[in-house]
DNA sequence: CTGAATCCCCCAGGATACTG
DNA sequence: CAGTATCCTGGGGGATTCAG
C-alpha cells in the first residue's frame, strides 16, 4: 500500500470512528436528555414524576426530550388505559446500557477537574 | 438513617454525577471539538493543516473551537517566532486521556446501531 | 394527568472580507 | 501563514395557554 492509499485508510477510518461518537453524542444531546436517563436509571416513572423530579424543565420540554429518546430507542413508554390515563417511562435495554458509557464521562471529568485545579 | 435523608442522598449523589458527565460533555461540545481533537490524536499539526484536514471548517470557527479546547486544557499551543509565524497545536495529556472516552462512545455508538437495525 | 399549540428570544455557527 | 471583524440566519429552548 503506497502512501497516499494509506492517508484514504487513515481518513476513512478517522471519519467512522467521529460518526460512532456522533450517534453516541446525538442521542445524549440537548439540555434534559442527561437529566431524564439518570432520573430512569433508578426504574420507571411517570410524567409527571419525572417533572417534578428534573429541577426546572417544562412540561413541554420534557414531552419533546421523551419523544426523541423513544425514537431513540433508549426509552419505552407505556400508557395504562386508566382514568385518569397513567403513562410509564423506563430504560431500554439500549438505554440502560448507556450506563458504562457515562460512567466513563464522570471518571475523565473528575479526573481532568482535578488536572486543572492541580496547575 | 430515614426514608427522606437516604432520598437526599441520592439526589446529590444524582447531581454530581451529572455535574460531572457536563464537565466532559462541555469540553468535547460544539460542532468541531471532536474533528479537532481526533485530527491531533494522531500527533501535533498547524492551523493550516488542521483547516485542510476538517472538511468545510472556516478559519473562523477553527480558531474559537481551538481557543476553547485551550483554555479547558485540552490543547497546548505553541508559536514559532520565525517568518512567517508557525504555530502548533498538540493534544495535552488532559486531551489524549480523552482518547478512552471516546472508545467507550464508539463502542457504545455501533453496538445500539446495530440493536436499532436488528428491530 | 399527559401532553400539544403558539409565540418569542437568543446565540451557535455560516459567509465573507480583511490584517499583521 | 494564522488568525480577526462583521454581518446574518436557523433553530434550540423558554413562557404561557389550551385540550383530551
Amino acid at each position: 500500500m503506497d502512501k497516499s492509499s494509506e492517508l484514504e485508510q487513515v481518513k476513512k477510518c478517522c471519519g467512522h470512528f467521529i460518526l460512532a461518537v456522533n450517534d453516541t453524542l446525538n442521542v445524549i444531546n440537548g439540555k434534559w436528555k442527561l437529566p431524564i436517563i439518570s432520573s430512569l436509571i433508578y426504574g420507571k416513572k411517570r410524567f409527571k414524576e419525572l417533572e417534578r423530579d428534573i429541577a426546572k424543565i417544562t412540561p413541554r420540554m420534557l414531552s419533546k426530550e421523551l419523544k426523541e429518546l423513544e425514537l431513540n430507542g433508549i426509552v419505552k413508554r407505556t400508557v395504562y388505559d386508566t382514568i385518569p390515563v397513567k403513562v410509564e417511562y423506563e430504560l431500554t435495554s439500549s438505554g440502560k446500557s448507556l450506563k458504562k458509557v457515562l460512567e466513563v464521562m464522570v471518571e475523565w471529568g473528575l479526573e481532568h477537574r482535578e488536572n486543572i485545579i492541580g496547575k
